[in-house]
Order: C-alpha cells, then sequence, then structure tokens
DNA sequence: CTGATTATTTTTTTT
DNA sequence: AAATAATCAG
C-alpha cells in the first residue's frame, strides 16, 4: 500500500494487466456478461433480460473489483431484498473467497436504517429510533387526526389506510398532494388542504417522537446525503463503487439518493429489466432506467440477452407476451437449451378443477424425480391461492406461500414487540399506547393521559409510579409494567434477554386477551428462538421491520418444518427466483389482469409484465391455468369489479397461441 | 370505559 | 362482503 494520504483505485493502470487473477472471468462468462463485469470507473447500465445471469454479472463483478484491489467495504450492493444480497455475497466468496462477505450489501431500506443510525445525529435522529410498518403509522395518523378533530367535519374524511396511502405516493413519487388526489383519490381533492395539514402534523410527530417509517428512512437517507455538503462527499466516498440491482423498480427518491452517492466518484453499475418493472404503485419509475445517461452523463449501455434460464418454447412463449409493450428498450433474448416442452395451457371447468390439476401435475412431477423445491405456483394476489391451499393440504403436499400476510403483523406479535420497542425508545408513543392498552381497566382515555406523562412530559417509566395514580385498581399493573420497562433495559442486555423479560411481564396479561393463546404462545415462543440470533435488541427489532420473515417464521434453522416443500407466492414476491416447474394460475379477466388495475393502459401495461415475470421464472415446464368461474367471481358486491369473465386478454392477444403453446383437455373429475 | 348498533368506505402488489 | 368509523346504551 502506497503511503500516500490519498487512495485511489486504477481499474485500467497496467499494473492490472499483469495481475494474475484467480478467476478466468473470459471463460467463465459470456461476452457480453464479461463487458458489463469489467466496466471500469464511471456509469454503466447493464440491461440484463430476464434470466440472462444478472446475478451472475453482480457476484463476479464483486470478485472483479476485488481482484483488482478495491476494498470490499467500499463496494455497496443494493438489492430488492436482504436475502438477494447475501445471497450475492455468498456466491462470490465461493467464487474467490472470504473478504467477499465484508461487502456493503441490503436493500435501500435496510441502508438507510444502518446509516441513519450512525450518522442520523447528523440531522438531529438519535440512534435508537423505532421504525414504524404500516399499521404503526396507520395508529399515528389515527391519533394526529383526531386530534386535529377531523373526524368531525361535515364531509367524510379519508381514513387513516387511505390517508397513509395518500401520503406514501406523494413521498415516493415526489408529487404534490393535489397531482395524487387528482389522480388517485379525485373523491377528496376538495380536502386537499386538510390532508396536507394531517400530512404536516404527522410528520411532527413523527419527529418528536424517534419514529420513522418506511419512507421516512429514504427521505431522511436523501436529506442526509444531500443536505450538507461534507457529509455526503464523505458518505459518497465510504462506497467507491455502487452497484444496484433492479433498477427498473427504483423510484424518484431512491435515484436522488443514488446520484448523490456516486457524485464523488461517477462510479455506478445498475442491473435492471424495462420488462420486469412491476412496482410502479410504490412510485417505480421505468424512466430511471431509460434516462439513465442523462443522470449519470457518459454512461455506457451493455445489453445481455442470452438467456440461460428457459427452454426455447417457454422464451418463444414469453418473448410474444411483451410484444406489444409500448416503451422499452428493444431486446430479443435467445436460448440456446432445448427442450420439447411447450408451455401447456389449459381451461379447467372450474377454481376447483384448477386447484385439482396442479396437485395432481405436482404429485406426477415428484413421481417422475422433479423435487418439490423445484417447483412453484404462481398468482397475481394472496388470496388467489386458498382453494389450492386447502386441496394441497388434504393431498398431503407440504408447501410454504411467500407474499400477503406477514407473521410480524399478528396483534399477539405486534403487542410483544411494542413491549421491546419502549425499552429501545422510551419516546416511541404508539407502542407505550399499545402496551397500556392492554392493562384492564385502562382505555384509550387512560392510556392518553399516561403517554401524556410519559412522553409529552419526558418523565419516562417513571410516570407510571406517580402517586395520584395509587388509587386506581390498575395501579399494581403498572408498577410491574414500569418495573419490566427499567429492568429490560438495563445496560447492554441482549435481544433474547430483553424478549424472555417481555414474555414474563405480557404473557399473563396477553393470555387474557387471546382465547386462542396456545396457538399465539407458540408464535412468541419461536420469536424468541430468533432473537437469539441477535446481539443488540435494536437490530432484532428493525430487521423483524425492515426484512419480516414469511407467514410461518420458523425459517433456515426451524428443523421441525418439512425441509421439502412446494412454494406458492405472488407474482411480486417470485422476483428474481427461477423453478424448473412453474404454474401460473387464474389467468382470467379481473385476476390478472386485476379488477382494479383496468383504469387506465399504463396499469394494464403493468399486469402485463406481471405476466411476463411470472412466465419468465420457468425453466422448462409451464403450466397456464385460465379456469372459468362460474359464476364470476364478484368483489365487494359492486357489479363494477368482477372477475372471471373469460380468459385474461393477455393470453387471448398473443400471436398464434397455438403455434406457441400446448393446449390440454381436461377429463371430466375432479 | 366497554360493548353493541348503525353508517359508511374500501377493496392488490411491498419496503 | 368485510373492515372501520361514528353513535348510542348501560
Amino acid at each position: 500500500m502506497p503511503e500516500s494520504g490519498k487512495k485511489t483505485y486504477k481499474l485500467h493502470a497496467p499494473a492490472a494487466a499483469a495481475r494474475h487473477f484467480a478467476i478466468d472471468y473470459a471463460a467463465e462468462l459470456n461476452p457480453q456478461q464479461l463487458e458489463a463485469v469489467q466496466a471500469g470507473e464511471g456509469a454503466t447500465l447493464v440491461i440484463a433480460g430476464a434470466g440472462t445471469g444478472k446475478t451472475r454479472v453482480l457476484t463476479y463483478r464483486v470478485a472483479w473489483l476485488i481482484e483488482n484491489g478495491v476494498p470490499p467495504e467500499e463496494i455497496l450492493l443494493l438489492t430488492f431484498s436482504r436475502k438477494a444480497a447475501q445471497e450475492m455475497m455468498r456466491r462470490a466468496a465461493g467464487l474467490l473467497d472470504d473478504r467477499c462477505q465484508r461487502v456493503q450489501g441490503g436493500t435501500f431500506h435496510g441502508y438507510a436504517n444502518r446509516m441513519l443510525r450512525r450518522y442520523g445525529n447528523v440531522l438531529g435522529i438519535g440512534p435508537n429510533f423505532t421504525i414504524l410498518d404500516r399499521g404503526d403509522l396507520e395508529d399515528a395518523i389515527q391519533f394526529v387526526r383526531n386530534k386535529l378533530g377531523f373526524g368531525e367535519a361535515e364531509k367524510r374524511f379519508p381514513k387513516k389506510g387511505t390517508l397513509a396511502a395518500i401520503f406514501s405516493r406523494s413521498v415516493n413519487t415526489g408529487l404534490p398532494y393535489r397531482k395524487v388526489l387528482d389522480e388517485e383519490y379525485p373523491q377528496y381533492l376538495e380536502l386537499e388542504e386538510e390532508i396536507q395539514k394531517v400530512a404536516e402534523a404527522v410528520a411532527e410527530y413523527k419527529k418528536a417522537r424517534g419514529l420513522l417509517d418506511y419512507d421516512d428512512l429514504l427521505l431522511r437517507l436523501r436529506d442526509l446525503v444531500t443536505r450538507d455538503e461534507k457529509t455526503a462527499d464523505f458518505i459518497g466516498r465510504g462506497h467507491r463503487y455502487l452497484m444496484v440491482d433492479e433498477m427498473q423498480d427504483t423510484n424518484r427518491l431512491q435515484m436522488d439518493i443514488l446520484r448523490a452517492l456516486a457524485r464523488p466518484h461517477g462510479n455506478i453499475l445498475a442491473v435492471g429489466d424495462d420488462f420486469q418493472s412491476i412496482y410502479s404503485f410504490r412510485g417505480a419509475e421505468i424512466r430511471n432506467m431509460m434516462d439513465f445517461s442523462d443522470a449519470f452523463p457518459g454512461a455506457r449501455v451493455v445489453k445481455v440477452e442470452e438467456n440461460y434460464r428457459s427452454s426455447r418454447p417457454i422464451l418463444d412463449f414469453t418473448n410474444r407476451i411483451i410484444e406489444s409493450a409500448p416503451e422499452k428498450y428493444e431486446k430479443k433474448l435467445f436460448s440456446s437449451i432445448e427442450h420439447a416442452q411447450k408451455p401447456v395451457l389449459l381451461s379447467p371447468a372450474s377454481e376447483m378443477h384448477q386447484s385439482a390439476f396442479v396437485c395432481q401435475r405436482v404429485l406426477e412431477l415428484r413421481e417422475e424425480g422433479v423435487p418439490l423445491e423445484r417447483m412453484a405456483v404462481l398468482f397475481r394476489t394472496g388470496f388467489h391461492s386458498n382453494d389450492l391451499e386447502l386441496a394441497l393440504t388434504r393431498a398431503r403436499i407440504p408447501f410454504r406461500k411467500f407474499g400477503g400476510f406477514k407473521f410480524i403483523e399478528t396483534s399477539h406479535v405486534k403487542d410483544v414487540f411494542a413491549h421491546l420497542r419502549i425499552v429501545v425508545n422510551p419516546f416511541d408513543a404508539i407502542s407505550w399506547n399499545r402496551v397500556l392498552l392492554l392493562i384492564q381497566g385502562v382505555g384509550p382515555a387512560a392510556a392518553n393521559r399516561l403517554v401524556e406523562a410519559i412522553v409529552e412530559k419526558r418523565q419516562g417509566a417513571a410516570a407510571l409510579r406517580d402517586a395520584s395514580l395509587a388509587k386506581k385498581k390498575y395501579a399494581g399493573d403498572l408498577r410491574a409494567l414500569a418495573d419490566f420497562t427499567e429492568k429490560a433495559g438495563g445496560e447492554h442486555r441482549s435481544a433474547s434477554e430483553a424478549m424472555e423479560a417481555a414474555l414474563k411481564y405480557a404473557e399473563p396479561i396477553l393470555k387474557e386477551h387471546y382465547d386462542d393463546w396456545r396457538k399465539r404462545r407458540d408464535d412468541l415462543q419461536s420469536l424468541a428462538v430468533v432473537s437469539e440470533r441477535y446481539e443488540k435488541l435494536g437490530d432484532f427489532l428493525a430487521d423483524m421491520t425492515l426484512d419480516p420473515p414469511g407467514e410461518d417464521l420458523v425459517e433456515e434453522d426451524g428443523g421441525d418444518k418439512e425441509d421439502e416443500f412446494l412454494t406458492l407466492s405472488t407474482i411480486h414476491s417470485a422476483k428474481g427466483l427461477e423453478w424448473q416447474t412453474v404454474f401460473v394460475l387464474s389467468l382470467v379477466e379481473g385476476y390478472l389482469p386485476s379488477a382494479q388495475s383496468l383504469g387506465s393502459d399504463k396499469q394494464i401495461d403493468e399486469e402485463r409484465r406481471l405476466f411476463y415475470v411470472a412466465a419468465t421464472r420457468a425453466e422448462r415446464n409451464l403450466y397456464l391455468l385460465a379456469p372459468h368461474l362460474d359464476p364470476p367471481a364478484r368483489f365487494w358486491g359492486n357489479p363494477d369489479f368482477q372477475a372471471g369473465h373469460g380468459p385474461s386478454r393477455f393470453l387471448r392477444e398473443i400471436r398464434e397461441v397455438e403455434d406457441c403453446t400446448e393446449i390440454w383437455n381436461l377429463e371430466e373429475d375432479p
């Protein structure tokens, strides 16, 4: 290492040519991938179609940078899930060595969380802030809304969930409320001013109590990297090599952050596929890809078009799905994987027939040697798999469902979390409120008064011992609560110790509240097991909010779970994954495209891309199911929203379907 | 303060 | 149809 004060890494230095690489990049990558992996300094956009080895590019890129002398800590890899980041780092470590594990990686939100814990003080954010999930945020909105008295207005006021949606949309798209209301909630246009007021009050409320919701994490991170030049420079230089996965799903706010992070050095490599943009509902802008070269002048664009995942017939089919998409980077995926089986198109007579077919086919394939692990069933919306889940249970086929309900959102888990949160952040009024309401005899009014004393007057848990409460019948319970928070908050208790204390305190209370207590208790026990993986309680809480486990919680080291299972997943949650065999359920008008998304061509285009993402997950076998729904499913009794009127338009619009698919007819008897 | 009744609104996808 | 907000009774 040269002793000069400045460190510089020249990727194309003469020395690099002579360096002996552990990996033979040219032999292991195709020319397009190689170009992306070895892109030098500056900005690069890699347009990588489905199955073309995006992950491969990113992992080899990590290895390549490290082999060129870049310290791993200075590489930042932003992905759509923490799992994806870990997987890439693991694979890179397999290629090269353990240095790859030191690469910084995670989701934008996870990264924001880390940076704000560390440097948030610049913005007046303490290191112990609480992260609010959607439900917590709605609680806060509700509280503020009531306090401002908008409940009693002559006109109907949007409810908490709607307000949360409006606020979030505005933050993520960067549009003013006026515009958001105009586009999505015209019925509230005249309440713009009031909505604005609530938004400001909520922001203030959160700020005073150390509460950050998902959007705040990104907002504050942007503040951090843009507001003060010295900090921005310091942080940007900490990540000399920036890599972004799934660029097509970044929104404006994330783009601002990337631009700021890259400013000091201009090194950014983004990978994405405009055909797979499926997150516009949270502000994703395909334009971030289309206009990449404007944001990062001189950016080079590399296209990777050889598909290594799917067989030729499947690719032939999926290419046709997006033929009619309007704005796009032209690319034609090709595959050299021979396989005779074309995608199979079926029209079961009912949803039950659909489920029966899936069960039967899964069993047959397993018989033929395809493990359950290599098969998946995908669908637009969580409840679309309800019937199938029953059928699978009856057929004793083990499965796991991804997407949809989260374990962490169940009320007993939220209760326990509230207890832990007040230990970490004693100003977390939302959690205090929840905890207090659990105590017998304490209702909204009493809870409010107590929160007022604990949080607003900054008395902390001591307020629970106030003499004025002595004659209340719940005085003893309050003292026990105070004891718990003081004990669990003791210096440097581990996450599992705090968890144990919380359960000890809360169990008797929760037992009274839930009549199905036994089941819930098991959940909490497994939660305690997970907490053992964490040193710090704050890390445990942040992780569970940012990257919550699915419905059944017991993951990897669970042990008591079947180790072979069929995957059921929403299409959104299936992003980036692949299976030998894929079933796509309910390709029916109103389901896919969803009845709620028929409003504009833009929405319909996104639904089409969703279908594309689903179909491109398949390597060899693709089963497309378009059941007859009779009578058509009706949503909330509103005749405007019906589903099940014939097969999806996305199937009907495919050029010469008979050529690229095989149509199966089902025998009558499910 | 709690529980019940009536009136109204919202429906998907995720960090 | 289900969830949630406002209102009323004890």
